[in-house]
DNA sequence: GACTCATTCTTGAAAGTTGAACTATGTGGG
DNA sequence: CCCACATAGTTCAACTTTCAAGAATGAGTC
């Protein structure tokens, strides 16, 4: 890290503009507003929070709809300890199973059942519509466009970087 | 609500093209590191999470370092609930206390404490120098404009509607 | 004033998240 | 084989969020 002058030692802090400012007012605003709206949606119409959705999504979409427990966790950008928890909330649900890593005795297989992917099939074209109504619809292409490229730019800045102690690289 | 159809009864969903999917995985995925990101910053330097900074944030700005409840919820996007529970271990802290509103006996104003204020002061630094290093160093001014067009749009768009029930306008 | 309904804020329990500690297995060297 | 150390996953306790009540005050109507 090279953030030694985080902690407040250094000198006269980089402030904000006030149209920096009002740029991250609305990133925030928006940003929490979508997530809200996605948890309600889903909860209601799937019965889990957004990012439990996103598991059983990944898994729909891993070979053989299974994943090894990190390599879920990783993709999912969560904890394994937070992706423990989910899985077993999900698999109480019988939407997930767990099962033995034939290769790794360590390991566990998260595998999406049947139950698992038809809640998917049954929950996603509602989600999709309010993912399409949140941005897509409100959005021209070229805005949509820009998007992206911001958004990708962003998220390789805040790539879990290197480490140095235990284990916060995977996060 | 005009999501009649998001419940899965509906014709054929309008699916994501592979382009739109992209763009929504960055977006997800810049959103979540960097939200995860803060709130890791925050508790690290300020010990506590990004949304009670911003409650402080907040106070500090409004006229005499206070605000009703309500007003201080709906600013910050979040339920009644979760601010009373906020305040109560930012009370706990000596940062914010409550004070009868004067003019409505049913109302309290929280109001930031000089040791809130420090604690703001101190850490203000480090925060602005997170947000500059995860966006707006990494951003041409162009994209810095565009982004704020598109997060305004967006939470238009999102707006706390109307309302049908008990208080979900309140979200 | 009494009734009714709205508004303000709090509370309690259940659900979810976090970070550290812990168990068990894998890996590389002596 | 034995050791030290890395990895995989889980678990526990503390904390945060959510949802559904609940207590108290305000406001409008008769």
């Amino acid at each position: 890290m090279n953030t030694a002058s985080t902690g407040g030692g250094g000198r006269e802090p980089r402030w904000l503009t006030e149209d920096e400012q009002r740029v991250w007012r609305a990133y925030l605003h928006a940003t929490t507003l979508l997530e809200d709206h996605l948890d309600r949606q889903l909860q209601r119409d799937a019965g889990m929070p957004h990012i439990y959705y996103g598991l059983l999504v990944q898994l729909s979409q891993a070979p053989r709809r299974r994943k090894r427990m990190t390599e879920l966790a990783i993709d999912a950008k969560i904890t394994r300890s937070r992706l423990s928890h989910a899985i077993a909330r999900l698999e109480k649900n019988g939407w997930v199973r767990r099962e033995d890593c034939p290769s790794d005795k360590r390991g566990q297989n998260a595998v999406l059942t049947d139950d698992g992917f038809k809640i998917l099939e049954r929950s996603a074209p509602g989600h999709v519509e309010a993912v399409r109504q949140a941005m897509f619809d409100r959005l021209t292409p070229e805005q949509v466009g820009k998007l992206g490229e911001i958004m990708k730019i962003m998220a390789e800045g805040l790539q879990p970087q290197d480490s140095g102690a235990d284990l916060p690289w995977l996060r």
